[in-house]
DNA sequence: ACATTATGTTATTCACTCTTACATACAGTG
DNA sequence: CACTGTATGTAAGAGTGAATAACATAATGT
């Protein structure tokens, strides 16, 4: 043990946990630079390794975009889960403080956005990462469950019901995030637009409410 | 989208009208590759041209790319003016078709839909952009708003019932292009979905639905 | 010790965008 | 009709960034 780190720049030659650090890097990269297309040899730089480094690890720049993806999605899940305990389970509110979530969430990370939606996104991807894209979903769906339940509506399927209000959130959350709504309603608030929008869905789906054509 | 434009036996040294030969050939490219990274130089050979003509009418890729976006939501306000006639002007019916057929729209075409609301998309771009970007919108503002005189409901903003209905469908049409709809209810059909969703939207903006939390 | 595996480096290749310098057509003017 | 300016084309190549190849270094197991 007498070589000691003269730690000219770097201090061992391995890393250490190289995969994710590159992740890490990644992500701030796009945190940063609010799009996905940073260079890799960037997010190599910020690991203090070489530009080939991150392909001891990743087949490529997609595979590591992929890998931060799915933390993202499970960043969601966490936004989601914490979401569910801000009004009693089951209540109009807690269906409404979800979605208000998913809105804050993709509004403060548009270019995440871009990773877990977008063209470089899962879209054509294998079916594993579907099922961590849709992972957090399952949380709304009991929340719906439970808020059907306790508005005596058990004739609805919650399982769709959960799909058109995911669906809300994400339009109106998409939009916000093109500017669309802003350029609109210049005064609007995406989070009052989604809350008044979901009151007046739920309200909807009471029997009391007449289907008039 | 397919407009043919077949000027491509040029004999002449000077093309015509390479500009928009441009953006058809690079439609071409994105609707058969259903991703926007062509090459320039294949938009340029579609067009008969040099690899470098291209750039004395766009000032990059990005540029010509903004060109085709403007021409696809062009083509989307045609989609939606369509709709507007498929049922009495005013009707739920005729809503709903304006649902559906941007639905059609964004699934039949899911590389234009990256392009129009992508990462590569207007979102960072500049404001006469987003005027475009948003002109069908308003064919869909027209219809609510007379929806909201035929049902008797003046108290409602029809600008913000809109944008409210903009993004059920346009939630529902991200959802489903991103295969999450086909995932979670395999057997379910977007377009139906869309339907009893808007139904039951209505349906919560009448006042005989109690709010109810 | 020594082989094996994992992980890193340098140097290089390849594809693609975008630029630069030059060439050609066409329209207007004397 | 030559003359000239502008628009538009070409050819060649610089610059960028992903990905690979060949080699180097460390950790591990027997």
């Amino acid at each position: 043990m007498s070589k000691n780190t003269e730690a000219r720049e770097c201090k061992n030659y391995h890393h250490g946990d190289l995969r994710n650090a590159l992740i890490v890097a990644a992500g701030e990269l796009i945190e940063e630079k609010g799009s996905l297309d940073f260079a890799m040899i960037d997010a190599a730089r910020r690991a203090n390794v070489s530009s080939a480094a991150p392909y001891r690890h990743f087949e490529d720049k997609d595979a590591l975009l992929q890998a931060v993806s799915e933390v993202a999605f499970l960043a969601l899940d966490d936004v989601a889960r914490q979401a569910t305990s801000l009004a009693p389970y089951g209540s109009s509110a807690c269906l409404i403080a979800q979605g208000k979530a998913y809105i804050t969430f993709v509004s403060d990370h548009p270019a995440f956005y871009d990773l877990m939606w977008g063209d470089l996104g899962l879209r054509k991807r294998n079916l594993e990462d579907m099922e961590l894209q849709t992972s957090g979903f399952y949380i709304l769906v009991g929340c719906v469950r439970a808020w059907c339940e306790q508005a005596g509506l058990r004739s609805h399927d919650p399982l769709e019901l959960s799909v058109k209000f995911w669906a809300m959130a994400h339009g109106l959350a998409c939009l916000a995030m093109n500017g669309n709504i802003t350029q609109i309603m210049p005064s609007a608030d995406v989070h009052s637009l989604f809350e008044s929008s979901a009151i007046t869905f739920l309200d909807g789906l009471r029997p009391s409410a007449a289907a008039v054509t």
